[in-house]
DNA sequence: GAAATGCACGAACGATCGTGCTATTTTCGC
DNA sequence: GCGAAAATAGCACGATCGTTCGTGCATTTC
């Protein structure tokens, strides 16, 4: 009787739980979510819930991260079986963008990264350590496209990165305000004129 | 008699109440802000701030529009004084940065964006109403370049609008979770790799 | 000086928040 | 099937939420 040898319901419960957490904490922010409104939706009770987390915070912790892995597989990984270089690069921003027609009413990631910017404490740290990690994983893919000749030799990989992520800031946002189809097409323009302007 | 009499205690209790609210907006947010924390933070009773907007919503657009009364005092209103075309163009980037360099810790105005781009209700009216706005401005003072010669003739309006938004977006985003001063050296070098593309 | 008005306060409402405790039900190895 | 353990429900708590109402104090108006 070590720690669960069995499976356990524990673990697809939870998972239910999460996801349903995910879809509210789009529409209302992960400082919005409450467990009371999250029993509702689940169908469970209050206490039922929060056993399941111990807390509210460590529930909005675990929701980001359920954004992160969600964002991984989605955006990350399709695009890591793409060539290094400006292919891999591109791959990123498309399902990227696709991400972003999926999310048009909200995300997670970046709802949290406006929430927890100004504050300190267990949720910001999270925030900075995934919104870091994935500009990492951006300027690594940007370096590769350098190295193999891809992109100008005297790219600036930071400010790359940087504009990047800006335009996908302006597609979320316009995106919600305005509608995705023409917050799609400025997208789309804007990163044809930043990959011409980078190329070799 | 005492201290102006001729527009009303009212009027200036209820600039007071707005300006602590701003304050307490940029951290939490517009959803994050609560009668009874801004009235112990103004020093009044709950009561008494209530008394003067009727409803949480209420006070909510009048934050709202408080920070654009700011933001078109600080940004819009010193451009206007540049020459049209470009210098006008560049006049409102840079006010446009510095109003970011003082809003680091949260601007009311993006916060609000992403807290109601997915509902409905007054409040997601109030801000697209203020978005779209803003982004008309921008648009004009765009179209006035390209009329005066000092952008390509066959400038997209829209796309370089957007394109200066994202960017601001981008700056807010990093200030808020990097610090300010990488962030405004991305943002400044972008705006000129933008000029430049889109110049004569 | 009396009457009217403007403003803010304090108390209280019902609702909901997060979070403990204790039963009760469900699950799973035997 | 049985019994242990895990999972969920039930209930209660203090706090805070937005909101309403009655009251007191100032100031203005007559």
């Amino acid at each position: 009787m070590t720690t669960a040898s069995h499976p356990g319901k524990r673990a697809t419960t939870r998972e239910t739980i999460l996801d349903h957490a995910y879809e509210l904490a789009r529409r209302d922010g992960l400082e919005g979510l409450s467990i009371g409104g999250l029993a509702a939706d689940v169908g469970m009770s209050k206490s039922g819930v929060f056993a399941h987390f111990g807390s509210r915070e460590d529930l909005q912790l675990a929701v980001l991260d359920t954004g992160r892995r969600r964002f991984v597989t989605r955006v990350l990984l399709p695009a890591l079986k793409q060539p290094r270089g400006l292919p891999r690069l591109r791959a990123i921003v498309a399902h990227w963008l696709e991400w972003g027609r999926d999310h048009q009413s909200g995300c997670v990631l970046l709802s949290a990264a406006s929430e927890y910017d100004g504050r300190d404490g267990a949720l910001h740290d999270g925030v900075v350590r995934q919104q870091s990690g994935w500009r990492d994983e951006l300027q690594k893919a940007i370096a590769q496209a350098v190295e193999l000749g891809h992109l100008r030799s005297d790219t600036d990989v930071a400010l790359l990165a940087f504009e990047i992520y800006a335009l996908m800031l302006g597609l979320h946002h316009d995106a919600g305000l305005f509608g995705f189809d023409e917050a799609g097409r400025c997208t789309t323009a804007a990163f044809e004129r930043l990959w011409r302007s980078w190329q070799t």
